[in-house]
DNA sequence: CACGGCACGTCCATTACATCA
DNA sequence: TCTGATGTAATGGACGTGCCG
């Protein structure tokens, strides 16, 4: 790539020509491979983390420090810098893996919270457009909430982790004051519930009913939501 | 100036060998 | 002692870049 002709190294090129191994390969086994001493290794490595390129001066000084040919300390450090790609890319992995995880995690939380709130909707919205005939109104409309929370155990017991999760706070009585909304606030939450307009599916700027969490992570849709994530 | 050939560099995939469990 | 797994030095090919005629 950044190759410029350098009289340096075409001296290495004409001096890495009389090398007994170049071009003698699977000859003379034992002096064909022998490993870099601790010491030696110790050096190139110490350089590494400061250069991953070599200038072909430095090269041949080290090269000269060592009593390698300059020919095994470029291949060293270009096998260097390929185990350091590998290792990267290893790790940028895990990351990868593990914010997947979160999310699919906080993904899971939002979908029952979702649910639940259908449900609460749903009876909400029926105890209202009763008729107030019955003598036990008063304790009816009270037991709303009660209702829902019970016949929905995900609402009762959303799990405190998953709140942090989502960064959310409850303590503003947010779920306190639902049995009171006015009957328009109730039509603008049907509202909601029919169109979706806010759902955590167009939340995430795609279609969560396909279900991306069960795909891989090869799945280019995947790809993309962290690409964008990223920029 | 455009072009082709040469020298040299890097990256990548692969091989060959050493070492270890 | 043998063997498979792993690490690593080295090779070969593809390709990019700069220089020169």
């Amino acid at each position: 790539m950044e190759g410029k002709y350098d009289p340096v190294a075409h001296e290495e090129l004409t001096e890495q020509a009389q090398t007994p191994w170049k071009k003698k390969k699977k000859k003379s086994k034992m002096e064909n491979k022998r490993r870099f001493s601790d010491e030696q290794i110790r050096l190139l490595e110490t350089i590494f983390e400061s250069e991953a390129k070599l200038e072909p001066r430095k090269k041949l000084q080290v090269a000269r420090e060592l009593g390698l040919q300059p020919r095994q300390v470029a291949i060293w450090f270009q096998n260097r810098r390929a185990r350091w790609k590998s290792k990267r890319i290893e790790q940028d992995y895990r990351t990868l893996r593990a914010d997947y995880h979160k999310l699919a995690s906080r993904f899971e939380f939002l979908k029952k919270e979702k649910q639940s709130l259908i449900l609460q909707l749903q009876e909400l919205s029926e105890s209202v457009a009763e008729p107030p005939h019955d003598k036990n109104k008063a304790s009816k409309g009270v037991d709303a909430d009660t209702k829902c929370e019970q016949s929905n155990p995900s609402f009762q017991q959303a799990p405190l982790e998953g709140m942090e999760l989502l960064g959310l706070q409850f303590g503003n009585g947010r779920d306190m004051e639902h049995a009171g909304q006015t009957k328009e606030e109730l039509v603008s939450i049907d509202e909601y519930r029919n169109e979706s307009t806010v759902s955590p599916e167009n939340l995430y700027g795609f279609d969560l009913a396909d279900d991306i969490f069960d795909q891989s992570c090869s799945n280019p849709q995947w790809l993309n939501f962290w690409g964008r994530e990223d920029n």
